[in-house]
Formats: structure tokens, sequence, C-alpha cells
DNA sequence: AACTCCTGTGATAAATTTGTTACTTGTTCT
DNA sequence: AGAACAAGTAACAAATTTATCACAGGAGTT
């Protein structure tokens, strides 16, 4: 018997899926809250989770990112309004498994409920999370939250840490504003993207000798920001 | 073949959209009021459906409201002129699968028409489509916006890039400067053609070892350009 | 409360891109 | 060869994007 939580706040949709699912004869425990959802799933092993994006209590993403940062590695598949949130979901590093767009139907669900379950069984995962990028001098340790340059360490505010790890852990990739502020702030931050800039604008005073022609954390003209990635 | 339903009352811009569908090997169907196109939808199948807000007879969130609870599922893409229309539209209450703003361009439609009716196939494939292309020691990576020459990285602006990209992507092929405003800029763009010979004419000084006998971006005499496709 | 530090936001300056103009060079055809 | 037209160049101003800096609110501390 697999078991399922389903964290949807839509009543409706959270309680026709679990009909379907309880026909595949799994166990389905709901949540039509954020925050609770997360700490059952932190503290109950599952087999599958349907993760809504739009939550009450703390939205889907950033349940998905942190049931990974704490190493829950079951199947995540996230249900998002729009398409255009699907890039957000799957290319960067939200760590769902799949996801389905709304409105979606039952059959699609079920096929995926399928072969994310069937995928488990197979699959042995190998955790090959590197903590610590070092690059030209800069060293980066995620765990510690510490940086250092030339080994000497520099201070950095939370933002200004999740940024230079986030972009250094993808070297050469590009990230737009909007990808920065889903990434590091949150899925919903309803800020402006010009604030990015300005913690580029911080972070660079802290880490480049010279700001104005930065080594690390370089500008891709009318797109967004990358590490550099040439030695 | 799949069936395309256009209902957009501006006809220039739904001929556009059905040119280029069509060399998508659709099958295109073009309604110019609400009222008929939502009747033909009702008793005839599609796979797609373009759909535009604002319309006479009857308006595009009605159309696609009134489908949904008559139980049609294929996927709607809707245009809207205004970005704070998006809300109204997506969301389940409406039904709509995806957005468009006004003006978009054509390739932008394009990725989102290509992007739903695969969603719609039974057999979901898990999307590695690789962004990169890479020819003759030219290696255009999408996803990180790179452009290396000989492993050398190259700053491109946006629409060198996007011109570049375009072009590479289908090697060979020859687009006249129409297509390349519609595609690379927007279908409204109300500018000389001759504008497309300028940004070719820095994106080979950025490329090209000779310019004037370029190995990458050919000219098409009295038509337009193409990437190179002989080795 | 007073203090410190982090953050987001304006305002403004600086830098880069982009569309256009004017002109030159190249190609095709007679 | 010369006319007619297409494409390549280079330079410029306008538009867009990014950098910089100061400031105020908020959270956390002392």
């Amino acid at each position: 018997m697999k078991e399922v939580i389903i964290i949807e706040d839509e009543k409706d949709i959270a309680e026709l899926i679990e009909l379907h699912l309880e026909d595949l004869d799994c166990a389905v425990k709901i949540f039509h809250n954020g925050k609770e959802g997360f700490e059952y799933a932190l503290s109950n092993s599952f087999d599958l989770m349907i993760l809504d994006i739009n939550l009450p209590g703390m939205n889907g993403i950033d349940v998905c990112r942190q049931l990974r940062a704490e190493k829950v590695n079951s199947p995540i598949l996230m249900l998002t309004a729009r398409s255009e949130e699907i890039d957000k979901v799957l290319g960067l590093e939200t760590g769902a498994d799949d996801y389905l767009t709304k409105p979606f139907s039952v059959r699609e669900l079920l096929a995926r409920v399928k072969a994310n379950l069937r995928r488990v069984e197979i699959d042995t995962q190998s955790d090959t999370s590197e903590s610590v990028i070092s690059y030209k001098g800069i060293v980066i340790d995620k765990k510690k939250r510490k940086v250092s340059l030339n080994n000497e360490r520099i201070e950095l505010t939370p933002k200004e840490f999740d940024l230079l790890y986030l972009l250094a852990a993808n070297p050469g990739v590009t990230y737009d504003r909007k990808d920065l502020l889903n990434l590091v702030w949150s899925y919903d931050f309803e800020g402006y993207e010009h604030t990015v800039n300005s913690h580029i604008n911080r972070l660079r005073s802290k880490i480049e000798k010279d700001p104005t022609n930065p080594d690390y954390v370089l500008t891709t003209w009318g797109v967004g920001y990358r590490f550099n990635d040439i030695s």
C-alpha cells in the first residue's frame, strides 16, 4: 500500500484526486495548508507527494525545496496553474520530479502518479550533492554558510550568500532577475526586479576586487546575471 | 495532423498565426467572432485553441469557461492585450492553459503552441530537449544564453543572440527580413526591414573571422539570411 | 529605548543596445 | 560597362538596461 500526501487548498480538487488514488490502492493524506503538509511530510515517510504551488501558509515551491534540503527524496508531483510556471518548477532547482498544469485530466494525473511510483522502486538514489564550491580563489561552503576569498573570510548577508551560492553552483548559466527572485527570494515575492540589482551590487562590493570589472559575478546584458565560468 | 482553432477578430494577426501554424503541419480554422467560434468548437474536436479575449459576439473568457463547462479539455491559449488581464484569464475559474501578452513574437507563440500540443499526447515523454546547438566551432546554449567560438565565450546582445539562435536552430533555412522581424522582434514591429541588416552586421562582426566572407550567417541574395549547413 | 544590521525602494547617473540615416560596396541584368 | 537595386558599414541619437547610492522601515540585540 503506497502512501500519498496531497497538499492542495482547493478541497474539491484534493478530494477528486483522493478518490482516484484510492482506486489505485493508495493511502491518502490530505492537507490544505502548505506549512502543515510540510511538517507532516518531514516527520512521516511517504511514497509520493502531490503538491499545489499556490498554497496558504507556505507556497509549494518552498515546500518542495525545503523537503529536498532535508534529504526527503520521495517523488513530488507539482500542480501549476500556469504553464509559464513549469520552467520554474522543473529546469531550476526546485527538486520536483514531475508536474501537471491545471486543468488536467484525471487520466493524465493517474498516468503520472503510476509512472512516478514505479520509478521509485527501480531507482536507488546516489546523492552527490557537493556543498563546497571552490573557484579561482573563492571558496563557498554551503553547510557552514561561509565564504572565503584568498583564505580570508568574508561576511555576507543571507540574501547575498544565497544569491552567490546559486550562481556559483551553476557557473556560466545566466539567470534572469525573475528567476533569481523566484529561487532566492520566494515564488511569490511581490517586489521589483530591480531589487536584484541592489543585492548584486552589494555582493560585488564585498567579493570583487574591482566591482566595475567583476571577476566572479558577471552581467549578461539584457538578461540577468551569471557566475564566471572561464578560468 | 493537429487541428487548431483560432478565434481572433484582428484578421491580420489571425492570418499571420495561421501561416506559421501551417508550417507546423496544422489544420487551421479561423473565426473572427466569439460566438461562431464557440459553437464550432462545441461540435467539432480540436487539438488546440488560440483565443483572443476581446471579441465581438462573445468574449474570450466566456468562450473558454463555457467550453470547459461542456467538458471540452483541449488546451486553450489565450491572447491578452494587457498583462493585467492575465490574472483573470488563468486559474481554474477560466480554464485556460496558457496565455500570451500582445504584442508577442511569432517564435514565442510557436513555442507555446508546441508545448501545449505536446502536453496533450498521452504518452508523456520526459522533456530532455537539449537546447545546445553545436556547429563547426560555434556552440550556442540557449538555456545558459551562452555562445562560444572555439571555446571562447562571446558576448552577444539580446537581439543578436535571438537572431543567431533562430538561424542556427534551422540551418540552411532562409528567412526573409519580414520573417525575422516577426520571429525575433514581434508581429507588430513598425520599423524598417533594413534594421535586420544592421543586426546581422553587428552579429557577424562578433562571430565571424572575416565578416565579408562569413562562415556561419550567410546571405541569400534578394531574400534574406540563413545559417550555413554545409560542413 | 537606542543601536545595529539587513532589505527593499527611489532617484539619478552611467553604460549599452538599438533603430535609423547616410553612404559605400557588391550583385544582377541589359 | 553601366544602370538599378540589394546588402554591407559606420556613425549617431534615442531608448533601454544596469550601476550606484542614500534612505527608511523592520527585525533582532543590548
